[in-house]
DNA sequence: TCCAAATATTGATCTGTATCAAGGAAGCCC
DNA sequence: GGGCTTCCTTGATACAGATCAATATTTGGA
């Protein structure tokens, strides 16, 4: 995830997924196949998609919309392991069980294909196994990424950094190229935010005002941000310099 | 990592890899190819393998001794990202740069593959891909757990879980099977200890002695652990039973 | 065998974030 | 349009873990 590849292109709107998170190098019959076993669901916001410990019918694109993977400890300790942003990829092949629980954070529009088959499908065909081997080691990166935010960043450069890859995303997902100013509406809630980051939500609003106070960016509502100053925004955020994104 | 499907088995001390890691499932002639392109490198205690942002030469897999995967900020801060056990699996195919610094925490021997001649095989052997994508689906769902480790439990929970991780991988190890008591040593520094779990090396220290105080472990000099009650920690550690491992 | 360096322990104090608590703004249904 | 409900902000206080500092233990080399 966090990563432009993953990205739906302006030219399919429809299903993002055939083009780029599985079937990139598919052929025409190779797509045909896939369209068999594919079905589309949609989510409302705040709705699970699957339980940690279900078994998983399918595996699933997410074609709009944003999704979390959360894991919870028995007392409630909630932390977000993953977000799922249009093309992201969800499930996987060869267990049956879901290792997390995946709620939507907004609507959401996932393009759903059948486990088994999607299984048999990528021993015969190399190239959708590799993609996915790619998409894989992406988001191991990002994960790990996240590691080094959660063990060693402040409240405030965690939010930073959070912030600075919504910017970007929404940034790459416009167009608007290296615009310097960016602005996008939050698809989390500060809940949502506090879980993904590992802090609670009072100190996630508390450096949100610190940061519009700071001028590092301008809050209109509780959910439009603008980001005036984008190398402003990686220096709170304790990046060195470009985080480890393509640009 | 942390999965028994990496430990070698015990008739393969020479090379754990050409078994497990990379072909399990090659026929002789695979795995003639594999050896053309395979060579054996040594590395110290302390020694640094590679450098984050280095040109990767090879990709490889762990034969002996255990290897740390460190990512820093400007500042020094440090997050150990990953901990490389034997056979477990480093590098990236298709990428050439190494996303993270790997420095061998204990004496480590390393089997290596040429990176290009490895890539090739990847293409032309589609169940090394398939293996490797199931490894690297490991390593995320290990690389996630910990996410939940980092954001949000206490310093004694997370050294109980450092703990029971070590723990039981010793236990599969030296296959003593269900023994209730559990003996190894700690293949890292504390300060090494607070660089995976997102603390200073003085609180590790701390929650060490008061594990010890409180009999959950019993240590011998500094780096003898002995764990009288594994389902104890585990308790320590705030996992829900068996913290996602098979046993 | 002794010394120096590396590693670990323990204590005192400080501080960033959690926790507890009280409103305030925005959406939504009747 | 009033009154829920949900989401957010802000303040006061507490506490876990960081930081600063001193000492102890182990290791390795001459």
């Amino acid at each position: 995830m966090n990563d432009l590849r993953k990205l739906a292109p302006a030219d399919c709107s429809d299903c993002p997924i055939r083009h780029r998170a599985v079937c990139a190098r598919c052929d025409a019959d190779e797509l045909a196949r896939l369209d068999e076993i594919k079905y589309y669901r949609s989510f409302s916001a705040g709705q699970t998609l699957m339980w940690a410990g279900d078994t998983m019918e399918f595996v699933a694109s997410v074609v709009s919309g944003v999704a979390a993977l959360t894991q919870t400890m028995e007392d409630g300790r909630t932390q977000m392991v993953g977000i799922l942003l249009p093309s992201d990829f969800v499930g996987r092949p060869g267990r049956s069980a879901a290792a997390y629980t995946v709620t939507a954070t907004t609507d959401v529009v996932m393009c759903c294909f059948r486990r088994k088959p999607f299984e048999q499908m990528l021993l015969s065909t190399p190239h959708v196994a590799h993609r996915l081997l790619e998409m894989t080691l992406d988001e191991l990166d990002a994960a790990r990424e996240w590691m080094l935010v959660l063990g060693r960043k402040t409240a405030r450069e965690k939010i930073a950094s959070l912030l600075a890859i919504l910017a970007r995303r929404d940034a790459a997902l416009a167009k608007d190229g290296s615009g310097q100013t960016r602005r996008f509406d939050l698809p989390l809630t500060r809940e949502a935010m506090a879980d993904y980051l590992g802090l609670t939500l009072e100190t996630v609003s508390r450096q949100m005002s610190a940061l519009k106070r700071d001028g590092v960016i301008i809050l209109e509502g509780k959910r439009n941000v603008t980001v005036p100053d984008l190398e402003r925004l990686l220096d709170e955020a304790g990046d060195d310099s470009d985080g480890g994104l393509p640009s």
